[in-house]
DNA sequence: TAGGTGCATATTTTT
DNA sequence: TATGCACCTA
């Protein structure tokens, strides 16, 4: 039974509920009809299969790359392969390690085992890099002089961290930011640079702040019994290098590894997987899969070089190429491959496809992300009734990008959901809570301690902080265990100096409550229950249901959000104990959560970042946000390698789609407040025209600088620009910076005088004539807005329980009411379903 | 110590 | 735009 918890409003409109991505999930459509006869197990998983898939299923012996293009079928490959391996009996279920990157791939990777193997499919070690380390690191504790039950830091609370360092050690963090020096840090520790061979190699000044922050942040981890992100890869290595007898139990229990999207592998887990898999006479068999042209984690120090060079890295390995495409119709392929083709030194690939051209790529010039939007919605509800909204998505650059997006799908009352963006377990409220069950695991946690010291507030100052962090500092002890001693007679290091008694009391009360829950967690109480009882014995949902901010109801349905996700993870794991629960949150993002709910109906409109979209397909896809500036990253364009980046990023989004495929860019973004003109992607540019039906080639904008420019010898930024609706001062600093429209103003210069001159009057006459469109669309905006604030002044009043009647659900029932104006959104039940409805915009009225 | 005000600052991407 | 942080005052 899964109960739908109460979400907020703040939570539907930005609502990540998580993945369900499910729905459309990649499967190769097989060429041949699936479900012929019942087979011998081996020719069952061989049916369907290419002579190039069916190489990499059955090859046996040395190492294999399997250079498998979008949509090539590489999911398909490895399971096959694995249930391969295991029906002809050259493994057993046991040696084998499956490695993806995220929860999701390894959960479809695992269903998919399932159905082919059945339940010996659960004797496997499918799973990330991060869940397999942490599941060796647990295991092996011992070894590493660590507690079990050690806590693992996610970047906020490693920023929280490197805050102190910077204070304790003195470090101007304006010179070198907290933020900075982890970014360094995790370069190190994915390049498996310790501290101590760091400050070996030091080259400049900067170096040794960097040196001083990273023995300082390493020091304080292992005081707090914690672990990053990085961490969990690099000391797992550390630890395989350093036990041989450890290394070799693991190598002797893992024969086959298997590794999905090789391509965004760093340093640490290329040497984790050369460890793990040997070498010499006992080499157990690797199969590696990736695509050069899809790494877009190089930021995080993935490294193609990794799948470059593996066949010099394994000298007797077998490369198979995955080039025949089952997902995408030609065009759409063909618009792929012709911007990724722009990347240098590529090993190119030639990816096709027999299932036909398909429709034309449709592209649509916006003047600004409203109109983005506003053609999104049009063309959604076009696609109404022909597709199920489940079978489209919406890719974006960036996360903020979305908001204009949302906005518009809820005036029309189209469902969608947010994939990724504000993440669930990064909110304040969850953070909170999470500290303190962690502190319960965990005591020396100093971070999660220190977080929750004064939260809710019971009169603990940053003196009375200092004076408990000064009395550990001064014997050695963590923060946590400092608490101890306070007001405690019998300590042999004394009292903790300088509290008021006042603050004593508060101290003493708040160590109870952790003591309280700590008993419960260990005589076996659900997380749920621990949870319940810290978060009622502090305080803190009290405090959050007497104030008066309405996002502080918002953060209580939150809580109680996560209290079912503790008590749903006690269900499915009936052993569970705290430890696992605090692990599963720390590792499993809710990108990967939830189950989808009702597969019967439509479904929703699925948003969410091009990175996140990854590994998915979709009939129906929107790549929003064209520009230089946006898509390409701002922070790219200046630099070559970051570029290529960006462009193996607009390959991914692009080879998402399966069957209608739409790009859409937009003039004039505003960007934290400010409205930017951005020119056109260079992504753009280098799609064929063929390949694109264009429902509005040019901006407003585009089109009148066009007209006036012929006034000008040669185009510029001036002039025709501050005729635009934006403020000039600040067009001028953004456009400087961008080589807008390069390739046009080539383009156009490499024409012939009189083709010029036919351009320009071709122009003129559209931009009269898009100038009248524009004219017409602002009149018609006025006129809606007009409308919306009239019918605004009736709705204005409406709240919960009330009855309003909407042009197509009919009567429903206000439950929920949020944001005041024209931002007013009603949360309404229409027969038994629940929609929300921009009260402005929606078709609704009071009832006669 | 808390709470308010104002200013600065940020936006890639994620295990 | 929205959030956080620093600083100030009560």
């Amino acid at each position: 039974m899964t109960t739908e918890p109460p979400l907020s409003a703040l939570d539907r409109l930005r609502q990540r509920v998580a993945a369900q991505t499910a729905a459309s999930q990649p499967q190769a459509p097989s060429p041949v009809p699936s479900g012929g006869p019942p087979e011998a197990g081996e020719s069952r998983l061989l049916a369907g299969l290419n002579p190039q898939q069916r190489a990499a299923v059955v090859h046996g012996g040395g190492p294999l790359l399997v250079i498998a293009g979008a949509g090539s079928g590489k999911t398909r490959v490895l399971t096959h392969r694995i249930a391969h391996l295991v029906e002809t009996g050259r493994a057993q279920p046991g040696e084998i390690l499956a490695i993806t990157f995220t929860n999701k791939a390894a959960k479809e990777m695992r269903e998919r085992l399932s159905a082919l193997l059945g339940p010996v499919a659960n004797r496997m070690w499918i799973s990330t890099f991060h869940s397999a380390c942490v599941r060796i690191l647990r295991a092996e504790h011992e070894a590493l002089a660590m507690r079990s039950t050690f806590t693992i830091y996610d970047s906020a609370d490693s920023l929280r961290l490197m805050n102190q360092v910077c204070r304790e050690e003195a470090i101007d963090s304006r010179v070198s930011t907290p933020k900075g020096l982890l970014r360094r840090i995790s370069d190190l520790k994915n390049e498996l640079i310790d501290p101590e061979d760091f400050a070996r190699s030091i080259n400049d000044e900067a170096d040794v702040t960097v040196a001083a922050a990273y023995r300082g942040y390493q020091n304080r981890l292992r005081a707090a019994n914690a672990l990053d992100f990085d961490d969990i890869i690099m000391t797992t290595v550390g630890l395989l290098q350093s036990h041989p007898a450890i290394l070799e139990h693991y190598q002797r229990r893992f024969r086959h590894i298997l590794v999905d999207e090789y391509q965004d592998t760093n340093h640490a887990q290329y040497v984790l997987i050369r460890e793990l898999t040997g070498r010499g006479e006992s080499m157990g068999e690797l199969t590696v899969v990736g695509d050069a042209d899809q790494s877009i984690y190089a930021f995080r120090g993935a490294t193609i070089r990794n799948i470059e060079s593996f066949e010099d890295d394994y000298p007797n390995a077998e490369s198979i190429l995955l080039e025949q495409n089952y997902r995408s119709t030609q065009n759409i392929l063909s618009a792929a491959n012709a911007v990724i083709a722009n990347n240098p030194n590529r090993r190119a690939k030639r990816l096709w496809t027999d299932s036909g051209a398909g429709d034309k790529v449709v592209g649509y010039v916006a003047d600004s992300e409203h109109d983005e939007a506003r053609f999104l919605v049009e063309e959604l509800q076009a696609l109404s009734g022909k597709r199920r909204w489940s079978d489209i998505a919406v890719f974006y650059r960036t996360n903020a990008q979305s908001r204009a997006l949302e906005e518009m799908l809820i005036r029309a009352g189209i469902p969608y959901k947010v994939i990724g963006g504000t993440r669930f377990y990064e909110r304040k409220e969850i953070k909170d809570a999470l500290a303190y069950l962690q502190v319960v695991a965990n005591p020396d946690d100093t971070v999660a301690m220190r977080r929750i010291f004064n939260t809710p507030r019971r009169g603990l100052g940053a003196k009375a902080e200092d004076a408990v962090a000064f009395h550990a500092q001064r014997h050695g002890m963590s923060f946590g265990a400092a608490l101890d001693d306070v007001g405690s007679a019998e300590s042999p290091r004394g009292q903790v100096n300088g509290l008021t008694p006042r603050a004593e009391k508060a101290i003493i009360d708040f160590r109870t409550i952790l003591h309280v829950a700590r008993e419960k967690a260990e005589s076996g109480s659900a997380p749920a229950d621990v949870l319940d009882s810290l978060m009622a014995g502090s305080g803190y949902t009290e405090e959050l249901r007497r104030s008066d901010d309405p996002q502080d109801e918002a953060r209580v349905e939150n809580l109680a959000e996560l209290h079912a996700v503790a008590a749903d993870f006690k269900k499915m794991n009936p052993d569970a104990t705290l430890g696992d629960f605090l692990e599963h949150v720390a590792l499993v993002s809710d990108t990967d959560q939830l189950p989808d709910g009702d597969v019967a109906d439509e479904g929703d409109v699925t948003l969410m970042t091009v990175h996140t979209a990854k590994g998915l397909e979709f009939p129906v896809v929107f790549v929003t946000g064209f520009e230089d500036g946006t898509f390409p990253h701002m922070r790219s364009l200046a630099d070559p390698v970051e570029l290529a980046e960006e462009r193996r990023l607009a390959y991914v989004a692009l080879t998402r789609a399966r069957e209608n495929l739409y790009i859409t860019r937009a003039s004039v973004r505003s960007q934290w407040g400010a409205p930017q003109e951005l020119p056109a992607s260079r992504f753009l540019d280098e799609i064929p025209e063929g390949l694109v039906d264009w429902r509005r080639a040019h901006s407003s904008a585009d089109v009148l600088r066009r007209s006036s420019s012929t006034r000008y010898s040669k185009p510029s930024f001036d002039g025709a620009r501050t005729g635009g609706s934006v403020k000039p001062g600040r067009l001028d600093s953004g456009s400087g910076r961008l080589d807008g429209g390069s390739a046009k103003k080539a383009a156009a210069e490499a024409l012939s005088p009189e083709d010029r001159e036919k351009l320009a009057a071709a122009e003129a006459a559209k931009a009269a004539e898009q100038a009248a469109a524009a004219e017409e669309l602002k009149r018609k905006r006025a006129e809606a807005a007009q409308e919306e604030e009239e019918k605004l002044g009736a709705l204005a009043s409406v709240k919960p329980g009330d009855t309003l009647i909407h042009r197509k659900f009919g009567a429903g029932t206000v439950r929920a009411v949020e944001g005041r104006g024209a931002n007013m959104v009603a949360t309404i039940e229409f027969d038994g379903k629940s929609k929300r409805l921009m009260l402005g915009m929606a078709p609704l009225s009071l009832p006669k």
